[in-house]
DNA sequence: TTGAAAGCGTTACCAC
DNA sequence: GTGGTAACGCTTTCAA
């Protein structure tokens, strides 16, 4: 079966398939990609000399003809972060389906990267690009201007226009809130993140909201800021113990700061979920392993990535008419253990 | 500042620049690519047409020019894997680092797929290719042929040659047996996963290893299989304690069954760690969060995907020369709360 | 149904 | 130093 015919040192091109199918290079590539005005015969030839060849269509050569790669990109803050890898999950099944290449970049929040990502496409080494900003996407504007396909940009718009999916997570902040309270809590505390993000200003936004509508308060010695880290959560959490301030309900604007709180807590003798509610926010991984296991609100990662991509290929495929489109998913409860119902105290039992 | 000169709808390309620069599209390249030989007013003429212009060069071109296209692929058998993405974090840091562009590629573990990867780089997408296979990559054996560039596979290499990454989980899992032993453990048990794979018949020799070195055993009581996930560990461990034989260590071989058997064993009554320690390997995130962090074995995911990464750009800049080298990172015990030394019973209080 | 030829936008090898 | 010119390997008219 050692049929190998190979053609020593160089790479076997489209011209060496059609010499040994005795036809045309244009009939080769006709036939090849399915092209219905190629007889039979001829294609079934040509077909069985690529094979024979192990021929291999280049694709910069075809993507310099066609002027298309085939390929999208994603560009990420940070890869190692779960809640990107989740988006990147969704983008890459839907790029697949779609027959396209995933180019992976991850930025690390520097505007430069954010620039050398946007490059690529201009470069159009990618046909299109799904865009993750912290930073609310600014220095971009003028660079937006110059890219030769379609980006969606998924987070906070600052001042550009863009096709763009975010996550009200005002609203999922509110539905912690409210959630404490259907199990009980009277008092409440919020740890926030780092100050000056749009993330923490939106969140706390959203418990204000709450608040606001069911008339109650946070007196601010159970408000803190710290940043978005498990330590972040643990400090928080001990200076929210030290205020003398009774709290028996804790948001957290994260699930980081949240499993970080709960262990500080755990560590001051404080029961959860008995004598504490706790709910963070984003859902990772972590939080079916906690215990008792955290809840959390979903910002549904996944889904901004899967819609992103359809935005994306709508572009891609559709025809670039259209205004800027605007998605905005809405987040989930996941209530778990660590907000458990309150047990009426009239039957406890203290083991 | 509207110096804006936009060419309406048509690209601009390296010809564009030329004319505005009254030179050729030869030292327009030569300029732009920082050649010695061009006078540094012509240069410095160039860049500023190309800066205004807003050229931007077509990788295509440049790629089927060049045949090179500053990209290598990364396939992973699962995106969603913490442990994958540690690799692909790494990988993208070193390729970045060289200039190189990573084009990531998800193959589910299908053989199809993997086949499909290795396309990429027969097409020359990318100029080279870094693997990370599951199953030995046994198939791929004449698809390795073909491709038109260096491939690093990561994993266990069934039959194949070819540069190659692996970590010792055998030697992994004999640590995490000795370390039990060493904090005072007498008797082991060991839940190892789906039967059948690579890695649990390695996990398993390990322990073997231990145990005979040891002159100790683990009757056959005590050793159970399922799959390796957090249900998995969760049914082994509750059909380790219907065996009616005493143990007072458990090794997992890996942290999701290590978490899914903490579960089981704290809802028995088993606590942690004074009654039993309990090691998993992996050492992923959630290790840190569990009570009590879980102790495990890493498995070293990072320096593996830095290893593969350098492994393969030798082979795209030093010239392809040099026979295959595979080479083997050793684990390394992370020792946590799960696996406290312990307590003589002398001095013990029960709060 | 097939073939010839013209690009796609670069880079590299020559002359000048 | 700089400018022609010929590839790189493919797709796509347009003729035949």
């Amino acid at each position: 079966m050692s049929q190998s015919t190979r053609p020593s040192d160089r790479r076997v091109t489209i011209t060496d398939v059609a010499k040994a199918a005795n036809v045309s290079a244009a009939t080769v590539s006709l036939a090849l990609n399915g092209s219905l005005r190629i007889s039979e015969a001829t294609r079934q030839r040509v077909e069985r000399c690529a094979l024979s060849l192990r021929y291999q269509p280049n694709h910069a050569a075809a993507s310099l003809r066609k002027q298309t790669t085939q390929t999208i990109a994603l560009a990420v803050p940070d890869i190692g972060n779960p809640v990107y890898i989740e988006i990147a999950r969704t983008v890459q099944q839907v790029a697949r389906q779609r027959g396209y290449h995933l180019h992976l970049i991850s930025t690390e929040s520097q505007p430069s990267e954010e620039a050398h990502a946007l490059g690529t496409l201009a470069h159009r080494s990618v046909d299109g690009l799904i865009l993750i900003s912290l930073r609310g996407a600014s220095g971009l504007d003028s660079a937006l201007r110059d890219v030769a396909g379609p980006v969606v940009i998924i987070g906070h718009l600052r001042d550009i226009v863009c096709d763009n999916v975010t996550v009200d997570s005002a609203a999922g902040a509110a539905l912690a809130a409210r959630h404490l309270w259907s199990v009980g809590c009277s008092q409440l505390a919020f740890i926030n993140g780092a100050a000056g993000t749009w993330p923490s200003a939106e969140r706390w936004r959203g418990v204000q909201n709450a608040l606001l509508a069911a008339n109650r308060t946070i007196p601010p010695a159970l408000r803190v800021q710290e940043d978005f880290t498990l330590d972040g959560g643990y400090r928080a959490a001990q200076r929210l113990m030290t205020q003398g301030v009774h709290f028996d309900g804790l948001v957290c604007a994260n699930d980081l700061m949240a499993i970080g709180a709960m262990r500080s807590l755990r560590e001051h003798g404080v029961h959860l979920p008995e004598d504490m509610a706790v709910i963070g926010m984003d859902d990772i991984r972590e939080c079916q392993v906690t215990t008792p296991p955290l809840s959390s609100v979903s910002l549904m990662a996944g889904e901004r990535g899967r819609l992103a991509a359809q935005l994306l290929f709508d572009r891609l495929s559709g025809g670039e008419d259209g205004p800027p489109r605007q998605l905005t998913v809405s987040p989930v409860l996941m209530a778990r253990g660590s907000t458990a119902p309150r047990q009426e105290p009239e039957a406890g039992v203290d083991a």
